[in-house]
DNA sequence: CCTATATAGTTGCTACACCAACTTTTTCCA
DNA sequence: TGGAAAAAGTTGGTGTAGCAACTATATAGG
């Protein structure tokens, strides 16, 4: 076969990735919110209260990640943590004040730069790509 | 707009990239090998006595993680570094007789991985997710 | 019930990934 | 030609990313 370097589709994602991470990192900057604290505070600004856990589940990443992220952002003061009533095993999210208010500045950032990444690129285009990755993903099986 | 989680596609992008990532990360682990020391290492494998400039540019990576990658490898044995003649502010990077052989078992492996990850997925898509990730990496604009 | 197993989270370890600041050469031009 | 600016590497710092091993709680079966 011999492949070359720039034959591997894997790595042209990778930079892709790479690129992307970079140029979100910087919008973030401003806010004091590295790219993947924003992933979480996303998800609860969608629903406030999910376990560390269940957060790991969604982000599809390690229980070790969330809860050093997680930290972080409980000591930068957008979130607290507090033990499950129902389960004390599980640490449940709640946003701050702060960090309630930080999602009314910091959305439309990340709309944004989802507008700058689509720029040019059809609907089709999009779900072309979505339905390529996930064949992907299920090719090497990591189950989500 | 309100965009969801699931509809940042830079989010789709960097769960697949975890995931392929993963994955090559566990077939390289029994030859002491991690992801990006592994694409350094295909890098001289097509071209042995780059210097980790060249390498920092042509993986789009920051100088300070090749210098780093690059230490590591040669502690591992795989390479040498050596200051080269022609400007002796720069390190070129020499197979060693290990890494050569070392070259021999996984490339095989890199290929059959790039198999896996495009089983199903026809030339006409991979060209179609090339074009697609192009668009994407000139509309954020980290210029390569 | 009460121990075996499973689950939520934490800590320590290695490997990226980027930035800022620094040293050593090299280059460029006034 | 001599000093400023540029370029190649290194070091230190922060933030992921995953594994192994650990604590604490919960659950299930004999």
């Amino acid at each position: 076969m011999n492949l070359g370097f720039q034959d591997y589709i894997s790595i042209k994602l990778h930079k892709t990735d790479l690129n992307l991470t970079n140029e979100i990192k910087s919008r973030l900057e401003p806010y004091n919110l590295a790219p993947e604290q924003n992933l979480i505070m996303m998800l609860l600004w969608e629903e406030d209260g999910l376990t560390q856990n269940q957060l790991a589940q969604k982000l599809n990443k390690d229980k070790t990640n969330v809860a050093r992220m997680a930290s972080n952002l409980e000591k930068k003061g957008f979130i607290t943590r507090s033990l499950s009533i129902e389960d004390r095993r599980s640490l449940k999210l709640y946003l701050t004040e702060e960090g309630k208010q930080l999602g009314e500045k910091v959305i439309p950032i990340a709309e944004e730069f989802n507008d700058v990444v689509c720029n040019g690129i059809t609907n089709e285009e999009l779900m072309e790509l979505e339905r390529i990755l996930n064949k992907m993903n299920k090719n090497v099986d990591q189950p989500k």
